[in-house]
DNA sequence: TTGTAAGCGTTATCAG
DNA sequence: CTGATAACGCTTACAA
């Protein structure tokens, strides 16, 4: 087990072997404008001699800046990863902060260990926190922004009254685009699988649907309410059948519950596009395998982790940055409408 | 904006208002066992009362140990996230992590970004590094072994001499299960859809395969290969099809390969599981929406994340610990087999 | 059992 | 433009 992890060289090191103080070594280190060209080139041959790199600890202990931004993952952990919209949107923040000297560290934030997280990012561990919270909409981490920069995936649901920073993509005019293309080929009874109503998502979806619709002079067809599993998708899709009301199209407010609607129609003698066309929303990485490859639509997630961490870095940093940033998705049509 | 970070209390601070010597707040901090009850009672109120917490950084420096971990992502950014497995090893990481006062480092490997990575890792800016590296096996960091405690998800393609630590799914044991499912229920011509052959688990699944077959003293049905996605898992279906030998099972070296088999098998008007039995791999989180439900091999993929995460920990500790830790998977029974 | 004081590796202030 | 020299906040021998 070759542990032998050879003591770093220090910035005192590097300053002896190139013959200068230590001051400047440390300005050459951080590109100060203000040393002498040839210094520098004397300094940088030290540095890469002995193969020098800052230490991370120290700096942050004089800099008073820890260069690392916190992930905190507030839902409940096992559902958290297996989500393609978190697992895109984490990627978006780290491909975003990738090139930076920002580090990011994951935090899984468990009920239990609440006020541990707080004191971990009240303790100056970090200079500003990412919270992302897909489906809530909870902010119960808003207080922190009085604290800490930081910055929200996912709009909060109830709109307070302290500033807090934040980016979504835009639930309302995703659904708007969904339905107007259902109408747009000649759909009249459109009805919808909606999701939860004490989430932005599933309440913002719905009334897209109902606002097209309505601006179409269009009876609403149906709803019928999922949690966004495939399952729920199922129920919905059974009781929207059970109604008896006509339906020519569905709006399924994501795309596991279009993939759990989808079995209940085909027995029910019902053909996709040709009976009933579905459209879904997310996009995710099976939308293309089902059989009809479903229409559905896209968000920019993992722009939108990108938007997320620039916003913060820039809250960090000083610089004026947007306090709401609202992302379109897109349509993307395949098969099933 | 309300940026109005209040400084953090010192442990100086906490001394002064206790009435006693930094040293002694800094022993009743790290629980010291040399510290009068009264002295903890008395040095404890003040922390609270002051809201202490530690400094990090300072921490750090003075214990040259960062509490923190690497966690590197090598493969090629855009899947990994999307990726199932990747996920939910992250996720046992991240659990086993949570309770303990090591941070989670997330650094994401681009090509481009190698060295810096290196520098990263080496720069004693972790105290150990977890690299997971799913399909392809590489262990392009086995170098860092020497130089940091490191831990691999995934077993390397070929056995170098060094003594890596790594924790593996069984692949093998899996596959071996799987079939000889098939068998026991009588299946006598079971073909197989491999995945790539570079890679570790398409070599180990379809080794298990073969294995069983002629321990069973049948004859192996025939092979197509795929790359582990729907589309090829499709493409693969159709080669066993048009090969005109009988087939009435197949085990599918993935789930998403076995999603993308479905619809051929049924187009070719064989039923599922009456005419062709098929079982998957990975029971990825669509499985059990399928129609049928898709019986598949589950791998305990959050506990191996746990275990590389614990393994590590007790490396970094210098306590003793296995250097290969190999995971059962079993076999979950739907409706396709 | 508690206090003193010397670091830990950088940055930053201020002279020179 | 460069060099001393204090911080930065905590740990840890070593004393008392």
């Amino acid at each position: 087990m070759g542990m032998t992890r050879s003591k770093a060289p220090t910035l005192e090191m590097v300053a002896h072997h190139a013959g200068v103080s230590r001051a400047t070594v440390s300005r050459v280190v951080n590109g100060a404008a203000t040393v002498d060209k040839q210094m520098v080139e004397v300094v940088q041959r030290s540095i890469d001699a002995l193969n020098y790199v800052p230490n991370r600890a120290a700096r942050s202990l004089a800099r008073r800046r820890t260069q690392s931004i916190a992930l905190v993952v507030p839902e409940s952990a096992a559902k958290v990863f297996a989500d393609p919209f978190f697992a895109s949107v984490v990627q978006g923040i780290a491909l975003e902060l990738a090139p930076t000297d920002y580090t990011l560290n994951m935090i899984i934030e468990s009920e239990a260990q609440a006020p541990k997280t707080r004191r971990y990012l009240l303790g100056g561990n970090v200079d500003g926190a990412l919270v992302v919270s897909h489906h809530t909409g909870d902010h119960s981490w808003a207080e922190l922004s009085d604290m800490l920069p930081v910055v929200f995936g996912g709009r909060p649901l109830v709109r307070s009254d302290s500033e807090h920073h934040f980016v979504d993509v835009d639930n309302l005019r995703g659904a708007r685009i969904a339905v107007q293309y259902l109408i747009d080929r000649g759909r009249t009874h459109v009805a919808t699988i909606a999701g939860p109503q004490d989430m932005p998502p599933g309440l913002d979806r719905l009334t897209g649907w109902a606002q097209v619709l309505a601006e179409a002079g269009l009876q609403p067809g149906p709803v019928a309410y999922g949690d966004f599993t495939a399952d729920s998708g199922a129920a919905a899709m059974r009781t929207l059948l059970e109604g008896g009301e006509p339906i020519d199209a569905v709006f399924v407010a994501n795309d596991q519950m279009a993939l759990g609607a989808y079995p209940v129609l085909r027995e029910a003698g019902r053909r996709i596009p040709d009976d009933v066309a579905v459209v879904g929303f997310d996009d995710s990485y099976f939308s293309a395998s089902t059989d009809p490859p479903l229409t559905t639509v896209h968000q920019p997630l993992v722009e939108m982790g990108a938007e997320m961490a620039r916003v913060l870095v820039n809250l960090i940093e000083g610089r004026p940055t947007e306090t709401a940033t609202v992302m379109d998705g897109t349509l993307v049509e395949r098969g099933s409408a």
